[in-house]
DNA sequence: GTTTGCTTACTGGCGAGAAAGTAAGCTGGT
DNA sequence: ACCAGCTTACTTTCTCGCCAGTAAGCAAAC
């Protein structure tokens, strides 16, 4: 069995195209639907072959499923020019342009969105993906928010990482209110602002929320 | 038919709580399998009777589905003594008080979360339960955000719909990440530290994350 | 206070329709 | 001629909803 410069058992160019384009389907049915209730017939219909024709490029629906959640994050990386993602406080604006560029693509939105969610279910083929995924970017964003304390003179990193769980959440969390009323608010400023806050939230912590009570 | 002061059309005590068991099984298989995947039969099992018992009571999966939303609300209500939702300032403390009481009950924050990404996929029954929640608790919130600011001298940023929409956005993404990594960080916690950044980012605007790049 | 009549709360079984996966065969490119 | 890339056909397994039947309870009549 011949095999290309990644490993992967497929040589032909047309056969790579049409694996592109089944993961695409994928995607498209997988957020309309979810991954239980989107069929392999779905995906099938999408790129005119038969539920058994995926079967033969996939192997198995979980294997699909895994491997739309991988072409997710290579997809991404490829549309923002950039090999690397930047770190310190570069990647604050990163993920505030990622969130811009979401905009434009509400179908990987909610397939990440739904899928993510999903992921807490029994025995999910996605829960160790997600699992990894978040303590990964997690990581980052402490690292940038180390980087940052140090330039602008703070010693104090004690809500950095909580901090950093937050600007995860408040990403997701925009992007399940932004799929549902679309009109009301834009995902991109939200989360510019969002982001901003919580930023500022560790670098200048103000008064707590108590303090608020009846003046 | 004879109905009770509610206006409902059972009657007995015991079939009252039957439904109630019914209920609180179905937000545990829901919340632990989705409420796609997860079957009439389970909850039945669950609760000692047949599928056809549970349809007996709820017509369908889908009025069982609504119900258990709705249940959802009502049990929160009961919960927290108070009869009403405080407004101005002390709403935020209430929700930072709701995410404290939603760590010691894991099982309804997976239904909701689980549910609630659901609701985005094609024709989802839930789908109108949760577009109303959002609107009224955005409502709600932005409504705080009003007093609050008269009450500080601060003259309205007009950054106050997106900052309620912040706010739900960041409980829903902890509540994820906590789903998936409980022991990671606490969400009673981490929501009071993001509801706080993000009220002072309406009341005190910090610096933009622009200004933080390469001094 | 017991019988009669109706309702409630189920059970068990069935049918229709998906859906995932398998096996075997056809076909067109190299 | 061979093999990748399918299709068609089939099996298995689920799940929802329906239906008929039954046991038990309530309620009014006698």
């Amino acid at each position: 069995m011949a095999k290309d410069a990644d490993g992967n058992t497929t040589v032909r160019p047309a056969t790579r195209e049409k694996r592109e384009q089944i993961l695409k389907a994928a995607v498209e049915i997988f957020g309309n639907k979810g991954s239980t209730n989107g069929t392999l017939a779905d995906v099938a219909e999408q790129v005119g072959i038969t539920h058994a024709g995926v079967l033969h490029h996939f192997g198995s629906k979980q294997k699909l499923l895994l491997e739309v959640l991988a072409y997710r994050d290579q997809a991404d990386v490829a549309e923002l020019a950039e090999k690397h993602i930047p770190g310190g406080p570069e990647l604050f604006l990163h993920l505030v342009r990622t969130a811009i560029a979401n905009e434009r693509r509400p179908g990987i939105v909610q397939a990440y969105t739904v899928l993510s969610s999903e992921s807490v279910t029994d025995n999910h083929p996605g829960r160790d993906y997600f699992e990894d995924r978040y303590t990964t970017l997690r990581r980052e964003v402490t690292d940038a928010f180390h980087l940052l304390c140090a330039q602008e003179g703070v010693t104090e990193p004690d809500t950095v990482a909580t901090a950093a769980a937050s600007i995860l959440a408040v990403m997701d969390g925009l992007q399940l209110q932004w799929l549902l009323h679309r009109d009301v608010f834009g995902l991109g400023e939200a989360s510019e602002f969002a982001i901003r806050s919580i930023v500022n939230g560790v670098l200048h912590p103000g008064p707590t929320l108590e303090s608020y009570r009846h003046d």
